[in-house]
RNA sequence: GGUCGGAUGGCCGAGUGGCUAGGCUGAGCUCUGCAAAAGCUCCUACAGCGGUUCGAAUCCGCUUCCGACCUCCA
């Protein structure tokens, strides 16, 4: 196998080669949405960003087991540790059973992430089918002296704990100045330390979802789902821990802080940010309201969209820009990223098509080597995708008949193009080309290739006209007739 | 206020101490019955001001502006 990978690890901030803790195994989790509504545009970046780790990774040929938790209980509203979670407060919202609002947003993210054309995860593990592991954990937490427990709600004791370990690894911060910088929020007062954060919450009498535990009946907090779930099927320590940018500060710090404390142990080797998508520079959000549910982006039905925009555009939108770096939205990115998108999936559809001969001109090797330089830089796909244009350069060169390939590195061609396209960027061409279409089509195309033999163009013009009008695009050279569907 | 990250050509976006991505747009050309597509060519940028250097957009400093996190959010 084959590795020269280098991931940019946010506790060093920088690049490091990957070294697995188990080659060829390689464990990876990534926290998942909260599934009290819709997700929207910018949460779909980060599991298309990892979708392609993922991706990368298996095809190195790593065995990845990924796991992507779905929240579903335990978070909060605010930071105060007391109240409903987003579930009971939809739920109510909605007279519907917390479970209801689960399943019925679950089934959204997964429909729209199968848009998206993303792999599912090896295990998707909830919160609410992990809570005895979650208690067990509260437990071995309190029995090594890092909690403490108040009035039947535990408390992580982050000033303990930091004497021993560093709370602040992700986040290079002061722990003096997140002291004297924390907001003074109400509910506090059963916490040692202002910075203390519950990892078990004691239920009222209203709270709708709550189980029994040795504190009485109460429910997990945000961070300790996460801590629980990574260890029970990834171990104590493993390989990558991933998520969104605006996790790191206070759901992964506290998520490393249990771990350790739980285990002695650092849970990741590599933990992975993924940036923000913002709209007209400001991070698409919630609760600012700026966001694009995914189908108002696909039907174009939203104030800010000119038109919709198909997943696979949008995909490839994504794609181009680094998963570090935030990427704006606007009308004019995505259209520029649908063009550029339909003409990499049009130079695809060549390949079939090309004809070989004696000689060979083209270096797919170099071009090869780029490509997974590419990848290797910590998963740079806008550079690849720049290095797979010029292979679009070339077959379409070839299908003019300016350059010339012989079989064997058509063949190596082919392969290449194919599997970092559809393999690895996940992207895949979304004609309604079944068969009997094509035939259709090619029955359609040699009618007009007669008449245009024959001059008779009002003939052949009345089809190509007839077709544009469907949608469907013809475009004559002098390997024959190739057809488009928008 | 603290911490961190940005500022790249008409737009989007990579990258990097010298060889100066890519996509989209615009102009011209080739091909073509005409289109379309494709190919070729052109428009060559790195916020500002200093400094280091033979050489900086890339390193350092300052300034301006923007954003993220510090409150739930991928």
């Amino acid at each position: 196998m084959r590795n020269n990978l280098v991931i940019y690890n946010t506790l060093s901030r920088k690049k490091e080669a990957f070294v697995p803790l188990n080659a060829p195994f390689v464990g990876m989790y990534v926290c998942g949405p909260t599934v009290y509504s819709d997700v929207h545009l910018g949460n779909c970046r980060t599991f298309v960003s990892f979708d392609l780790i993922f991706r990368y990774l298996r095809h190195l040929g790593f065995k990845v087991r990924y796991v992507r938790n779905i929240t579903d209980a335990g978070h909060l509203e605010g930071d105060r540790d007391e109240g409903d979670d987003k579930f009971a407060k939809k739920a109510k919202l909605e007279q519907l059973e917390p479970m209801e609002i689960v399943q019925k947003y679950t089934v959204g993210f997964h429909d729209v992430l199968r848009m998206f054309n993303t792999l599912p995860p090896s295990i998707e593990p909830t919160a609410t089918g992990h809570i005895s592991e979650q208690i067990e954990m509260v437990k071995q937490i309190i029995a090594n002296g890092y909690a403490y427990e108040v009035n039947g709600t535990v408390y992580f004791d982050v000033e303990k704990y930091s004497k021993q370990y560093d709370y602040t690894v992700l986040t290079n911060r002061q722990l003096e100045d997140m002291l004297n910088n924390t907001r003074e929020l109400s509910g506090q007062d059963e916490k040692k330390g202002r910075l203390d954060f519950a990892l078990w919450i004691r239920a009222k009498k209203e709270t709708l979802m709550k189980w029994p535990s040795p504190w009485g009946l109460g429910f997990p907090g945000w961070h300790i789902e996460c801590s629980a779930m990574s260890s029970k099927y990834l171990g104590a320590e493993f390989d990558i821990h991933g998520g969104g940018m605006d996790l790191a500060a206070t759901h992964h710090t506290n998520e490393i802080a249990q771990s350790e404390a739980c285990h002695h142990t650092a849970p990741a080797k590599y933990w992975m940010h993924t940036n923000m998508l913002t709209v007209n520079g400001a991070r698409m959000s919630k609760s600012a309201g700026n966001g694009f549910l995914p189908v108002e982006l696909f039907t174009g039905n939203h104030p800010l969209l000119n038109k919709g925009y198909s997943p696979m555009a949008v995909r490839f939108f994504m794609l181009q820009a680094h998963y570090r770096s935030t990427l704006d939205f606007s009308n004019e990115a995505l259209e520029a990223a649908e063009k550029g998108f339909r003409r990499l999936m049009n130079a695809l559809s060549l390949l079939p098509k090309l004809g070989v001969s004696d000689i060979n001109e083209v270096d797919v090797d170099t071009l090869a080597s780029k490509c997974y330089a590419a990848m290797d830089d910590d998963f740079n796909s806008p550079v690849l995708i720049a290095e797979l244009f010029e292979a679009v350069r070339i077959i379409n060169s070839i299908y003019d008949g300016k350059t010339k390939i012989d079989e064997a590195h058509l063949e190596q061609l082919s392969t290449l193009v194919e599997q970092f396209v559809y393999d690895i960027l996940g992207l895949e061409d979304e004609g309604e080309d079944t068969q009997d279409f094509n035939k259709l089509m090619e029955v359609v195309v040699a009618l007009r290739d007669k008449a245009k033999a024959e001059k008779d163009y009002v003939t052949s013009d009345s089809i190509r006209n007839g077709l544009q009008q469907i949608g469907i695009q013809l475009k004559d050279s002098k390997s024959g007739t190739i057809w488009t569907k928008s």
